[in-house]
DNA sequence: TTGAAAGCGATACCAT
DNA sequence: ATGGTATCGCTTTCAA
């Protein structure tokens, strides 16, 4: 309590000013004398002067801050991208909350109702593998709140949106694998509704298709709960490898479904590469260090985070309402190490 | 703009009651009615009525959130212990700001002025390697905002601190080393002067004392930005292998620098264990798929959070002033894996 | 048990 | 160029 900060009120009165005169000042306001400016600005300065954020979000119904959602902050893609965003947030002094869904759509629904009663000025958004339903985004989009989604996206609201090149990078891998001379690629992957999964998904049967080789409906596996759990992973693998002709090469969707199943295969006592090789959509700190040194599809996390920051800001700060969206897609990188390389 | 959310003078208009009426209606105030109460409650509910939380802010000067400082989010570690407290802040309705240091010791000071100026009720705080002087921290402890450490703490607040039991986990990393038939143990660990390190170090050293074998001073790397460069593990390493006698196993003091080494020693061809063991201190997510599975201290850092969370909001909420504080220490557990498994 | 009114801090409109 | 004042939404003291 003793060193609590001054106010504009005590300015005024110290300098025998008005309180708008004062406030006027101290906003640079070009109806102020030039000698009082400097007056008001130095005592502020001097008495270390920070308006009052509540006041002043409750005046103008604005908070500077941003609400973000997403499945689990400890999952190393969304990690990083939190860290690009709070380092655009922190340039451009906005705060940022937080909120983590678990990939229940019930948990999401609630977290954004949170956020809105915080009255953020925006969202930033990555739709938990439950949600098929945008009601709860759309009230308050069409409110007026901006929204921006990032990697897990949906065209059920018209917005920006920033993902990663996914079908380019499922694409990628996919070749990768076919010309290393595998010729039976599985992929694991999340919920089937998930737009990840679709663009994941869509760039591999590409890649199969231009070399003519047909999908295998059993080669694709879906998890539930985007290979959050162990267990889901493993019966996936478990039922690929129970198939009369198994896959010879894997391509893991997710951070999580790429870990588990380099945990399953070692569990199994089934070799990477020489039994199967593996591609994973990673942002796995470390991929080299991992026991068969994993090659990942690399997502720009960080990038993905400034960008849907960046421009949600734009939005915010709009001065007229913005029609043209932009879906933005930030190139992935293909790295190869020893989980896909054929054995001769 | 459409579903604009009501105010108390709305509800006090339509049920033709006065402001004060209503607020104390809300607040299930014992001099209300209970007719009266259930009208105004049935009306809030019914038009889905949310109190502002700005005015409410500020009003009481209090905002229910609160601010944490740290130095990483995409760190395994602080992930973990993110969601630990935003779990618990969740639950008792309290709204967290995160803020990154990057080991800077002036953006740490300028988080905290950020995170005071928005008048957090309460700090979670993390030092940085550089941080040594807390001046900053007092001010505001000292005028009333409660901060509760964890993880990195000091001595020079009286406050609560939550931590691992990093002297433990040291002490039967270095322990488990011995038995195994290593003689020439190595530490690498962060910055000196941080607690965390030294907590380590003396766990090693009394393993090490307890085992009648004397310190070797060029056993021990400090690593200045806390292992979070790659360089600097890299040298770390190779001024321990030109040693005359090099060491026989290496005990990493975080996750960065257990991960960091693993690369290191990988990219020298340093056979683990065969060369040289290796025991990190780490929450990486998945330590057994390293190329060596990887022996671990790991840390409950889910746990750290809530606790750390759990303290700060008792004091929040305390009616008198908190006097005894409390040093909480959370068991740490050695994971056995093959890098630290002596081969015959 | 209920109501009137002041005030939290900043701002913008209306005066002068 | 500067001042007075109402207002944002809520809480609380004081009256009735």
């Amino acid at each position: 309590m003793t060193s609590k900060s001054i106010t504009i009120k005590d300015i005024a009165k110290a300098l025998d000013l008005s309180y708008s005169t004062v406030s006027r000042a101290l906003k640079d306001s070009y109806r102020i004398s030039a000698p009082v400016k400097k007056k008001v600005q130095d005592y502020a300065a001097l008495h270390n002067y920070r308006p009052n954020l509540m006041a002043q979000s409750l005046r103008s119904n604005k908070s500077r801050s941003i609400g973000i959602s997403l499945c689990s902050i400890p999952n190393n893609f969304f990690a990083e991208v939190i860290s690009g965003m709070e380092s655009v947030a922190y340039d451009k002094d906005y705060k940022i909350f937080i909120t983590q869904s678990f990939e229940s759509f019930e948990r999401e629904v609630k977290n954004i109702e949170h956020l809105a009663w915080y009255a953020v000025d925006g969202l930033l958004v990555s739709l938990s593998t439950e949600t098929t339903d945008l009601s709860h985004l759309k009230k308050l989009h069409e409110s007026g709140t901006p929204v921006v989604f990032f990697d897990r996206i949906s065209d059920q609201l018209q917005t920006h949106a920033v993902i990663a090149a996914n079908k380019q990078g499922a694409y990628d891998a996919t070749m990768h694998l076919l010309q290393q001379g595998f010729q039976r690629i599985a992929q694991i992957t999340s919920t089937p509704d998930l737009s990840i999964t679709k663009e994941r998904l869509e760039g591999y049967y590409e890649a199969l298709a231009a070399n003519r080789i047909a999908v295998n409906k059993d080669y694709i596996k879906y998890c539930m709960h985007g290979g959050m759990i162990y267990e889901e992973v493993e019966q996936a693998i478990s039922e690929l490898f129970s198939l009369a002709e198994p896959p010879d090469a894997i391509i893991a969707a997710s951070d999580r479904i790429s870990i588990h199943s380099v945990s399953v295969l070692n569990k199994k006592g089934i070799l990477i590469p020489q039994q199967v090789a593996l591609v994973g959509f990673s942002n796995f700190s470390a991929p080299e260090i991992i026991s068969t040194a994993l090659t990942t599809v690399k997502q720009p996390a960080f990038e993905m985070g400034k960008k849907a920051m960046e421009l949600l800001i734009q939005l915010i700060e709009a001065k007229r309402p913005v029609k043209n969206f932009e879906k933005i897609i930030l190139p992935t990188e293909l790295q190869v190490r020893a989980s896909s390389i054929k054995n001769k």
